[in-house]
DNA sequence: AAGTGGTCTAGACCACTTG
DNA sequence: AAGTGGTCTAGACCACTTT
């Protein structure tokens, strides 16, 4: 039933999770990896595969194999899906509205995966592009798994949110699910994107996970597509 | 630089491309394949795995590798990407409006990769969700690709549009790209969708690929987000 | 029983990066 | 030169489907 390459991949899952390996650091070479786990080094090889396509690992030919770092590009090809209609990919520039420490509501509570009314952090940031206030963000994340995080290690973050949750926290969010519809704009929402309330803004849920399936953040993003698109792209390359 | 697995795939590609071998038809086993490539079956297997990984091909164990076929199930996990609020993906039914031959516009000329104002298809549609209209879509096709198609031929096609192209055409749809904003509906959106003109409908613009890489259709949807939402799930399974 | 794909082995040699 | 991943081979045996 299970075979060989799905264990080693699970042992090696495990061992990323768990900060055996830590991110950026390079995994042994595969000689010696297919020894430690008694395969060859086909069957090793097999199970990297399959965490390289998932962008958990990645591999340099020559230097070795590394657990893949949360960086500004990983973020803008992998979890940024906002471009202009001329197809313009800008990085956001990012400026937090609020810092929060609070009761997660109901909804959240299971959009989060977790039971009760639990403690929660909620951040808010403004994402402009091109000079103009396009994304409105409210992150919840779980005051559990990113215990003791503080607002100034937030603002002094170099690099993206993602890469602040993997090297403060060890936590690597590797892929996200997204519900996109129309809202009608709030009154918060309409301030920072210059809208009016009531106006229609683009509503996006996403739940993003860990390494291991672990539901690490909920982020409700307001867009304003006057000038940009949320743009999805076919998987393969070919 | 150009290893043989990926000359091994992009002569399957070929085969598939030019109807060498049909939708749906079963390849030949993999130690005749490997024999006719002058490989080992590892490097033929490995040539397999990345079109299986992208839905062209589909292995079945002690059966054969067959073509992609295009069915209910193909579209609704890979391009049907509007569900209830609560989860429900649920196929929709379909109800043609209207079907004309025309001169594309520039830009519809563009989005399909042809110069001038090239001879087109355009179908309309409304799907119906749950009993009532929550999509109209608008698709334009060239009508040099798809010579002869007739309004009875697709009123009287059995399955999914993309399987009428497959059938009657050879062309197989095998990934497509989507800009997705708001904008206000149109007199006709408004009607089919029982909108108001200038409601804020979903725009979504769809430009589809076939095996080799041509645009094969470009669709414009306008989905009414009241009770469904646009959703996209992470690769990854784990 | 025969035929198919699925997994695994134990190497070999090549391409690339680093010291 | 040494160490890494990238490609490829030529088998073996297992799991599943069909006849």
């Amino acid at each position: 039933m299970t075979s060989l390459y799905r264990e080693i991949k699970r042992q090696l899952i495990a061992d990323i999770a768990n900060g055996v390996v830590a991110p950026g650091a390079a995994l042994p070479n595969e000689t010696d990896l297919a020894r430690r786990f008694n395969v060859s080094i086909g069957t090793l090889r097999r199970a990297v595969d399959e965490l390289v396509a998932d962008h958990i690992l990645v591999r340099q030919q020559g230097r070795g194999t590394f657990v893949g770092l949360q960086d500004r590009d990983r973020f803008m090809f992998q979890f940024f899906r906002i471009e202009g209609r001329d197809g313009l990919r800008e990085f956001p520039q990012l400026s937090m509205q609020n810092f929060a420490k609070g009761r997660a509501t109901p909804a959240e509570a299971r959009q989060l995966g977790l039971s009760g009314t639990p403690s929660v952090f909620r951040i808010e940031n403004v994402l402009t592009l091109q000079g103009q206030p396009v994304i409105f963000d409210r992150i919840v994340i779980s005051a559990q798994l990113y215990g003791g995080l503080t607002q100034a290690q937030f603002e002094q973050r170099k690099g993206t949110i993602y890469e602040l949750y993997q090297t403060d926290f060890g936590i690597t969010i590797v892929d996200a699910d997204e519900r996109v519809r129309i809202e009608p704009a709030d009154a918060q929402s309409a301030q920072h994107l210059g809208l009016a309330e009531g106006d229609a803004v683009l509503h996006i849920e996403r739940v993003a996970h860990t390494v291991d399936g672990q539901v690490a953040e909920f982020r409700i993003s307001t867009v304003n597509t006057q000038t940009h698109d949320y743009v999805v792209r076919a998987r393969g390359k070919r």
